[in-house]
RNA sequence: GCGGUUGUGGCGAAGUGGUUAACGCACCGGAUUGUGGUUCCGGCAUUCGUGGGUUCAAUUCCCAUCAACCGCCCCA
């Protein structure tokens, strides 16, 4: 074979296509009764964009760009995420001056990311994501939650986790840091390399290391939690006042940090536990970035939202055996039978479908047996037979696939027939 | 970037240093004329990821390379 499908990307073939269909219906279902619009923004972006809204110091930004120069001598990269994408259309289109405020968006789409492609992992995936601009009330951080949480039990999936966390406002986060640098810089020496990077780069995010989660000075951190000032700790209360409301189960995890750096007060994620699931547990992730509109050039604006992958989506409904609808079937197939009919069937089966109904036929010069088999595999509900006897008599003759009870009927009565028969009207 | 496993027809999967590379599924054809889902019969890889080496001989041994899958890091 000469060409091979690119690393870390997938082919979604007939069979899995449809079930990419159903979930993209039941994300535009759910988006729509919680009042949310699709956006559609660009693949790419000017680099600089992510750099500045994702963060220098994420792994996103320093490893898994996938970044070029065009013809014009422009930097530009994948979208590793959308949520400085949507930022950015929504300072450019100064969104925050539309009636209707908070400003309620939602997208389906690729990302890319540079990794080594495993369970769960892909260079290229799809994520499902809202944000909620403009607001600052806790209870569009419940809403957000919520949809999340909404969604996946629409979609029947069980076991989830949410975790939530507060990262607090820019006064607790500063406080939080200097407490951080402060409790780690006299034996930073014994934590791993990267962690003596984060120390200054973003002390955040030794909390989230995994190799030295056993050090003894991981276990008394100072946490975000304990350095909220009044205002930030009152909007985390208020956020969990909500959940509890709605009835949505939360744990409080302080070291739920997230790997990225627009975050500020609530942060959130939903894990799977169970079996069967590699090293891949977190099924969504999100937060509030109330510095990230102003960061890229808006007016400094609230905003609020999640992502996550349909991918693992697709695993977790998999481990768990959440059939998804994938069968296909056909109102009429047409057998038809000699050189005459053959040709005949081409314009029946337009008219078929122009009446409305999901009609085909065979194109691999099939004999009659075949052609039957070929109808058998169609799932269609009925057969069409024409050949030089119904021709002769210028008539069809209608199969029930089913209970095998045929019919012969004029071929000027042939479409409203099917059309009754099928209960399809002309689009 | 690092580590592990694997690589035989459309798919699944045996196999051996030496004439024709099992088997199952799928597909195609046939079992008296134009009728499906069962059964029976027949057909379907000059070739074993790619390149090189060892050998009289390699799909089987060695080396390299590529790819896939899984794991670490991190994430969706």
């Amino acid at each position: 074979m000469a060409y091979r499908i690119p690393r870390g990307t997938q082919d979604i073939l007939p069979g899995d296509s449809e079930k990419w269909q159903f979930i993209e219906q039941r994300i535009d279902d759910i988006c729509s009764r919680f009042n949310y619009s699709e956006i559609r923004t660009p693949i790419f972006e000017q680099t600089e964009l992510f750099a500045r809204g994702v963060g220098d110091s994420t792994d996103i930004v320093q490893k898994e760009m996938y970044t070029f120069e065009d013809k014009g001598g422009r930097q530009l990269t994948l979208r590793p995420e959308n949520t400085a994408s949507i930022v950015r259309s929504y300072v450019e289109n100064k969104m925050y001056g539309w009636a209707g405020q908070p400003v309620k968006l939602y997208y389906t789409g690729p990302m890319f990311r540079y990794e080594r492609p495993q369970s769960g992992r892909m260079r290229q995936f799809v994520q499902f994501g809202v944000e909620a601009i403009g607001s600052a009330d806790p209870a569009i951080d419940a809403e957000v939650i919520g949809l999340a949480m909404q969604f996946y039990e629409e979609m029947n999936l069980k076991g989830l986790k949410l975790v939530v966390n507060s990262l607090g406002d820019k006064e607790s986060r500063k406080a939080h840091r200097e407490a951080l640098v402060s409790h780690f810089e006299p034996r930073i020496g014994e934590f791993c390399s990267d962690c003596q990077e984060r120390l200054h780069t973003n002390p955040l995010r030794i909390l989230d290391c995994k190799k030295d989660k056993d050090h003894p000075l991981m276990v008394d951190a100072p946490s975000i939690l304990e350095h909220l000032n009044e205002e930030s700790s009152s909007y985390f209360d208020q956020v969990k006042t909500m959940l509890d409301e709605m009835g949505i189960p939360y744990e409080v995890d302080a070291n739920l940090v997230r790997g990225l750096d627009y975050y500020t007060h609530t942060a959130f994620e939903i894990m799977i536990e169970g079996e069967g699931f590699g090293a891949i547990t977190t099924l969504m992730g999100g937060g509030r970035y109330n510095g990230l509109i102003g960061d890229i050039g808006g007016p400094d604006t609230p905003g609020i939202g999640f992502a996550l992958s349909i991918e693992r989506l697709l695993m977790a409904l998999d481990t768990q055996n959440v059939e998804l609808p994938a069968e296909k079937n056909l109102d009429c197939y047409i057998v038809a039978l000699g050189e005459e009919a053959k040709k005949r069937s081409v314009s029946l089966v337009h008219e078929l479908r122009r009446a409305g109904i999901k009609a085909d036929k065979d194109y691999m010069d099939r004999k009659t047996k075949a052609q039957f088999k070929a109808a058998d595999r169609t799932n269609s509900t009925f057969t069409v037979v024409i050949g030089d006897d119904e021709l002769e008599a210028e008539a069809v003759n209608i199969k029930n696939m089913e209970t095998g009870a045929q019919e012969e009927v004029p071929l000027s009565a042939f479409i409203t027939t099917m059309q009754k028969r099928t209960r399809r009207k002309a689009q």
